[in-house]
DNA sequence: GTCTATAATATGATAGAC
DNA sequence: GTCTATCATATTATAGAC
C-alpha cells in the first residue's frame, strides 16, 4: 500500500542498520549517543525516533537482529552447505570472520554490548547469537567426523578464542593476536 | 606531615579504589556516572573529585594503576615465585584468576575499557597490565622448561583465553565456558 | 518521513560552607 | 576532607511544521 502523502525514506533500513552497527560496535551501548547514532546515518535524531519509537533500546534490539541475520547467512549458512567439503566451508567461515572484524581492526558488537548493565536488555539476543556460532562450528566439526560432544567443544572454542583476540588484539594494538588465532581455529579442525 | 585543619579521610584509599574499580568493571567508562562512583565508595560527588580532580579520567586511570598493582603481586608474583615448583605457581595463580573474576560471574576491567572509544585514554595502561600478565605467563613456561617462543605463545594464549571464555560465560549465563577454560589452561602447561 | 525547535532530565564539574 | 548547592552542558525524548 502506498498513501500520496507518505514520503520515501532517505535512507534504506540496511543502510540504517549498518550505521547504526558500526557506532554501537565500536561505542558500546552507553558510549552510542542519539546524535552519533543519527550522524552515522546521515538522518536527524528526531528521524530515527520516527524509525524507532522507543529510542536507542529499540535501535540496539533491531541492530542485534540484523547481526543474528548475518551470522545465521554467512556463517551458520557457510558451515552447512552441503555443497563444499568441510574444508572448503571451514576456509570459507574464516574469511568471513576475517571480513567482519577487518582482520583484527574492530572488536566485536557481542562484545561491546556484554556488559553487566545492558543484559538484561539484549541478554537474550545476545545468548540466541552465540548459540547460532556454536551451532555452526558443531555441525562443522560433526561433519569432519567428530563426536558431538567434541564438536561442541571445538565450537565453543572458536567463539571463545575470536572473542579473546580480539580484545588482546585491541588492546596490544597489534593484529598478530587475531590472526594468529584464525590459523589456530583451523589447525582445530585438522588434527586428523 | 599532619596539619591540624585536615580532616581525618572518611575512606582509605584502597577501599576507594575496590569501590570504584567494581562500578567500572560492571559498567564501563562511559557507563559509569560520577553518581555511581560516588554511591560505590560512601563519599558525594564532590568528595570525589577533591581525591581526583580531573574526574572521572583520573579515577579510571587510579583504578587502573590499582590493578595494574594487582597483577604484578598475584599474577607475575605469583608466577615467578622461585619458592615454589612450576607446577604449584601454576595451581596458585588460577585459583587467584578464579577469585578475580569470581568464578566467571565478573567480567574484566580489561575488556570492559577496550573500547575503541576509551583507548586513547587508557590503552598505554591496558597494554601495559596485559604485557605484565604475558611476561608472567612466559616465566612460567620457561620454568616448565619450554622455548621463549613456545612461552611466549602459551603466555598470551592464557589471556586469550581468559577474556573470550568471561565474554562467552556471561552472554551464555553459564560459568562453564570459563570455568572448563582454567582447567585448559592448566593442561596447556602440562603436555609434557 | 524528515526536519527544526524545545522540553525534561542526567551528567560532568565547580563554589563555598563547615 | 566532606558536604550541599549550583552551573553548564549533553542527552533522551517529544511537538509540530513541512
Amino acid at each position: 500500500m502506498y498513501i500520496y502523502s507518505m514520503r520515501p525514506q532517505k535512507v534504506t533500513d540496511q543502510n540504517l542498520l549498518e550505521g547504526l552497527m558500526s557506532v554501537i560496535r565500536s561505542k558500546g551501548y552507553d558510549g552510542s549517543s542519539l546524535n552519533d547514532l543519527a550522524n552515522s546515518t546521515g538522518l536527524k535524531k528526531a528521524s530515527l525516533y520516527h524509525r524507532f519509537p522507543k529510542g536507542k533500546k529499540e535501535i540496539t534490539s533491531a541492530v542485534l537482529m540484523y547481526v543474528e541475520q548475518w551470522v545465521e547467512l554467512n556463517i551458520v549458512g557457510e558451515l552447512t552447505d552441503r555443497t563444499q567439503k568441510p574444508n572448503e566451508r571451514l576456509k570459507s567461515v574464516i574469511e568471513s570472520i576475517d571480513d567482519l572484524y577487518e582482520g583484527g581492526e574492530k572488536i566485536c558488537i557481542l562484545r561491546a554490548l556484554t556488559m553487566e548493565n545492558n543484559m538484561e536488555l539484549f541478554g537474550k539476543q545476545l545468548k540466541n547469537i552465540m548459540t547460532s556460532w556454536i551451532a555452526g562450528f558443531t555441525n562443522l566439526g560433526i561433519s569432519f567426523g567428530l563426536s558431538e560432544k567434541e564438536s561442541k567443544n571445538k565450537a565453543e572454542q572458536t567463539l571463545i578464542l575470536v572473542q579473546g583476540s580480539l580484545i588482546v588484539s585491541k588492546a596490544m594494538s597489534t593484529l598478530e593476536p587475531f590472526q594468529k588465532t584464525l590459523v589456530l581455529i583451523n589447525e582445530i579442525y585438522k588434527i586428523k
